[in-house]
DNA sequence: CCTCCAAACTTTACGGCGTTAAGTTGACAA
DNA sequence: TTGTCAACTTAACGCCGTAAAGTTTGGAGG
């Protein structure tokens, strides 16, 4: 009646039922648990009822993805919209803090999103190609507007979306992978040592400065 | 006579025989084909035969990685000296470039490093956890020195060695992922991405700025 | 030279995995 | 009622990591 593109014959949505399984299973700590055969188990099929619904493992993790985008999508615009942020720079900063929030409230999701094995499913599954790249166009427009005010941009737009989705994402997968803390950093808390941060890559899409760059 | 801690009874140095693999298979591009009997087959000796010389495949695993933390830390060094560069921002270049170019002639290895499944061997192989942090002191120094010539630091030195780590690490991360690249950021090549992104960092580290960031 | 020991390695075995191929069930149209 | 066909099950293959028990072999002590 509502899901599905092939309505419930026997089972009632395995399709969803799967992805759902596979989030939970995800955010109860388990990576390597996750299994096609784990999943079916907790959905009550037969271990081979998923290949009626997805053609291997990287289809159903792909729509497990495509799930994680949508939030970590909707996260980001939560906390812009929570404080209000009309100015750039601090939509930058709520941006930030919201990836690496979502990052570290969904360590096993956000490393599924960009796994290495689904790389190739980007390139193949126009849903998760769509949902990645929404996921970076706040960070996009955000970019861009602060530097269309800059008095002298040192970066493409391009280049500047780029640099500081790279800042945000890599201290996401630090973070999450104990390389780094606001401990190791003497910082107060993660919230600082995300503004601190993300406040170098704003002042650098700037080239206003005292001859600090020789060259 | 050489390596091992204990001598060559039958194989010769089965443990080095099976790191040396490890690296080799993952140069040829299966991450998914690394596993431990694979490397057993590649060093000519049984499924079971590597637990005499590791606990579990974690362990081998590790010992790869500190290879590829001391390659990694060789690459930074060796792009260090290429260039004479002694002036820390035209290091922390360097660097920059170094760090990209490792995770990109090295994607496998690199993800490998920083891969989920080896967290908690950071905490239990004192190896791993010293190869790690020596490939981060070269960044470490660079902006230290970098920040002590400001006249106005905007950061702590931990916290500006942080976020060039995370600017670096992330930027690796999506170029091997293919999430980013020259084309699509309209940059002419990879050297030019990260010369301009890591110069985003490099001048966010001073906050001389005209009054740009407001509060 | 022979004996024996312990380290290095092999054999065998278990359960779990992804995936394929062939068979079964059951809701719904005719 | 009957037939159809998608949804699901059963059975099987070859991989994997790992444990337990057995076998080889270089070298030290007699």
């Amino acid at each position: 009646m509502t899901t599905g593109k092939s309505g419930n014959y026997h089972h009632g949505d395995l399709r969803e039922a799967l992805v759902t399984a596979a989030l939970k299973l995800l955010e109860s700590g388990g990576v390597e648990k996750l299994s096609l055969r784990a999943l079916a188990r907790d959905a009550g099929v037969s271990q081979t009822a998923p290949y009626g619904h997805f053609r291997d493992k990287t289809a159903v993790l792909a729509a497990v993805a495509v799930r994680g985008f949508a939030r970590l999508r909707a996260m980001l615009d939560a906390g812009v919209a929570s404080r209000g942020a009309v100015e750039p720079e601090v939509r930058m900063q709520a941006l930030a803090l919201g990836y690496v929030r979502f990052a570290l409230a969904n360590p096993d999701l956000f490393r599924l999103m960009f796994s290495d094995s689904l790389c190739e499913a980007f390139e193949q599954d126009p849903d998760l190609a769509q949902a990645g790249a929404a996921s970076f166009e706040p960070i996009r427009e955000a970019v861009g507007e602060r530097l269309s005010r800059c008095a002298e941009p040192a970066v493409t737009p391009a280049e500047g979306a780029a640099g500081t989705w790279a800042l945000v994402h890599g201290l996401s997968n630090l973070l999450i992978d104990g390389k780094l803390s606001p401990e190791s950093v003497g910082a107060p808390d993660i919230d600082t040592l995300v503004e601190r941060t993300a406040g170098m890559v704003i002042r650098g899409l700037d080239a206003g400065h005292g001859g600090i760059m020789q060259r």
